[in-house]
RNA sequence: GCCACUGUAGCUCAGCAGGUAGAGCAGCUGAUUCGUAAUCAGCAGGUCGGGGGUUCAAAUCCCUCCAGUGGCUCCA
């Protein structure tokens, strides 16, 4: 989508940019920009101004576009439904929603609404600005305490703001708006969800609807013609297709379970961890998966974790969790003995298999089950240990998405703390009464929390850790030249971190990698290291990882290929058929040597046809199909599908050799 | 957890003005021995997500629980 292109129109003071543009010939633009500004383009400029001319066909253009495709759906909602009432309609990436105070509507609601917003939009209507007082703005939206809030907070008290309307349909909006309904042709309602008011779970439910807008008809078939594409890819279908995992939702709601193909895969992406790992110093250890409770007392996870923990009790009365997390396993083998300052970074690693308590509404697919394994890793470093080491794990996510995925789009993200927000945290108080520097930690709601010393409740959270580890994320961003955004309130409890997120077939966007410092974890499990001068010094953790969890990983690796892995990784790499039963044991002769250079290689010895052993082993989408017969027999020779559907004769064992070469390599498109 | 929608055979789906369940694929049996996306015939397969209610009669209507999906909140 193109951007807004630089223009050298000026338009001219005391009319409006309409006359201006039509002066200059220019038709078809839905707003300008004028001294970087977005203003309709019945705008009328106090002075002469250079403009550029918005349309629809670019970024800027095709928001204002879903901006006034979202007003159309209020319209629309309003004249089918008087009693609803608006609240907020954005454009978003791919459309528009609009969240109203009503009655839910289903399909054929949702039908009937986008037939009365494509009536509009061939009326036509008129799309007016008008600019109203504060006072009588609160009165044009009495009766939708939604617009109130808005005006409240947005329009100063003797201040002023603008209405945009259409027909009978008014909205509290600054715009800018296309010109009129007409420009609205191309739209299509999408879903309805709903949502909290101000997204806070205590206020009432909106119903959302969600829709989207193009600037002309064959744009919109288009998008949604992909959109069909990508729910095809989605990796709860492609996995049942490929029959890679189940989901057993009476025995073991949002848990999965690996069948043989699947879990081929896994062990796969484990293998390729395992040894980047090697490579970069991460020692492999195992942990529990049950642990009593004090550990999740001291580690800080109880106060904000316990929700999402399985808990439970023997009947000797101690208490158990299983694992949310791996750190606590990995500071126990760290502890079990002192470390000296030459030892240090210490660091280990496990495909380490947490389990949480997901709320039910929260849960889908592999991207969010109840049981993950998470690449984890645990560093325990010295303070002057942390930038390098930081750089080292970037490098490492580097090479791994560049390997797995070749070049996909990632977001990296620098998650800090949301300092009014204390109480999501573990942070270090320092007691304002008895002056004591009272040392650090542990969460829940900040009223609870006393000076160790004096009891005192006046407690100053020091945000001076938060802050240097901060800072040192940044700075290791900065050297390794990667471009950010930092977002407050997404830090982990226990310390910032660098994130990388990336997108699902349908566009939502998840967190893989993950990088995190953390200064409190050994603090709560005293972790020392002895100095050059024989002192105890301050452990650093580091937690990071790579794939960030294998299930949500694979996830996003089934619908990034729609199943047709890299042979590397590919659960099938051949699969072999024979022309009839005549050439069975040429057949078998084959698979079991492929079987023996260590080739995934499956044969079918059933009487079927060979058409339809093809057809049907087409969903589990293997690498390579060789179908062998007379010819082949006789040469010693296979003849190899690929996925492209190109055929190719072999020797045997050249297929083996380039199959083999492929697959060591890692390579990610096919060589055959 | 909240709101909405959905739940029929292993899979995809039909049946839903209430009259007691059906197709295709997969499976099994037999025939067929085949050159790159379905050979033919037969057989078998279902507490219609669970429970409760209304009714002479419930897959169909009502209530409730469970699960899945789309969002919200939360998170890897």
């Amino acid at each position: 989508m193109p951007k807004a292109e630089e223009n050298k129109l000026v338009a001219k003071a005391n009319r409006t940019f309409e006359e201006s543009l039509k002066e200059a010939g220019i038709k078809g633009a839905v707003a300008v920009i004028a001294d970087g500004v977005e203003m309709d383009i019945r705008d009328t400029p106090t002075a002469d101004v250079k403009i550029q001319p918005v349309f629809t066909e670019t970024t800027e253009g095709l928001k204002v576009l879903r901006h006034s495709a979202a007003h159309l759906l209020a319209e629309a909602v309003l004249e089918l439904y008087p009693d609803a009432r608006p609240n907020a309609g954005p454009p978003t990436e791919d459309g528009f929603y609009y969240d109203i105070d009503m009655k839910p509507v289903n399909q054929e609601e949702l039908e009937q609404i986008e037939g009365r917003m494509k009536a509009l939009a061939a009326k036509n209507l008129r799309i007016e600005k008008h600019r109203l007082s504060k006072k009588d703005l609160l009165e044009r939206f009495s009766h939708n305490p939604y617009k109130i809030d808005k005006i409240m907070d947005n329009v100063e008290d003797n201040g002023y703001s603008t209405v945009y309307s259409q027909g009978e349909f008014v909205d509290f909006c600054k715009g800018p708006h296309v010109p009129s309904t007409g420009f609205l042709r191309s739209i299509k309602l999408l879903t309805v969800a709903s949502t909290h008011y101000k997204a806070d779970e205590n206020r009432p439910m909106l119903v959302r609807i969600y829709g989207t807008a193009f600037p002309d008809d064959k744009s919109l078939k288009e998008f949604l013609h992909n959109r069909e594409e990508a729910m095809k890819r989605d990796h709860r279908k492609i996995g049942q297709e490929m029959d890679l995992l189940v989901f057993n939702s009476e025995w073991a709601p949002g848990f999965p379970f690996y069948t043989p193909n699947g879990f081929t895969l896994k062990q796969e992406l484990t293998n390729f961890m395992r040894s980047l790992n090697t490579l970069h110093g991460w020692q492999e250890v195992a942990t529990p998966h049950i642990f009593k409770d004090l550990i999740w007392k001291q580690s800080g996870h109880y106060a904000k974790y316990k929700p999402n923990m399985f808990l439970f009790t023997l009947p000797d009365g101690d208490n158990y969790g299983v694992k949310p997390m791996n750190c606590p396993g990995h500071v126990a083998i760290f502890a079990r003995e002192p470390k000296s300052y030459k030892e240090l970074p210490v660091k280990y690693s496990e495909p380490g298999t947490v389990y949480r308590y997901e709320k039910s509404g929260e849960m889908g697919g592999l991207t969010r089950p109840r049981m993950f394994t998470v690449d984890d890793g645990h560093a325990f470093l010295r303070l002057d240990q942390i930038i390098s080491e930081i750089k080292d794990i970037i490098s490492m996510i580097k090479e791994t998405y560049s390997t797995i995925l070749g070049e996909p789009s990632l977001t990296f993200d620098l998650s800090v703390i949301d300092k009014e927000a204390p109480e999501n945290y573990l942070i270090t108080y320092r007691c304002r009464d008895c002056g004591t520097e009272a040392e650090a930690r542990k969460t829940s709601m900040a009223e609870e929390l006393s000076c160790p010393n004096c009891s005192s409740r006046n407690l100053e959270p020091d945000f001076t850790t938060w802050d240097q580890a901060t800072d040192q994320l940044r700075q290791a961003l900065d050297e390794e030249e990667i471009s950010y955004t930092e977002n407050p309130g997404e830090a982990a409890f226990y310390g910032p971190k660098i994130d990388v997120h990336v997108r699902d077939a349908l566009g939502r966007s998840w967190q893989l990698s993950t990088i995190q410092v953390d200064f409190f974890m050994p603090t709560n499990f005293g972790l020392y290291y002895i100095n050059s001068e024989s002192k105890h010094d301050r452990v650093i953790m580091l937690h990071r990882a790579i794939f960030g969890s294998y299930e949500r990983f694979m996830a996003i690796l089934i619908e990034n290929y729609a199943g047709k892995f890299p042979t590397w990784m590919s659960p099938i790499q051949v699969y072999v058929v024979p022309v009839s039963e005549k050439f069975q044991d040429y057949a078998k002769n084959v698979h079991e040597e492929l079987l023996r250079n260590e080739i995934r290689s499956t044969f079918d010895n059933s009487q079927e046809t060979m058409n339809k052993k093809i057809k049907t082993i087409r969903p589990r989408r293997p690498s390579y199909i060789v179908v062998v017969g007379e010819k082949e027999e006789e040469s010693g020779t296979v003849s190899v599908r690929n996925r492209s559907n190109k055929q190719n004769v072999l020797k045997l064992d050249e297929f083996i050799a380039s199959l083999k070469s492929e697959i060591k390599g890692r390579v990610i498109d096919q060589t055959i």
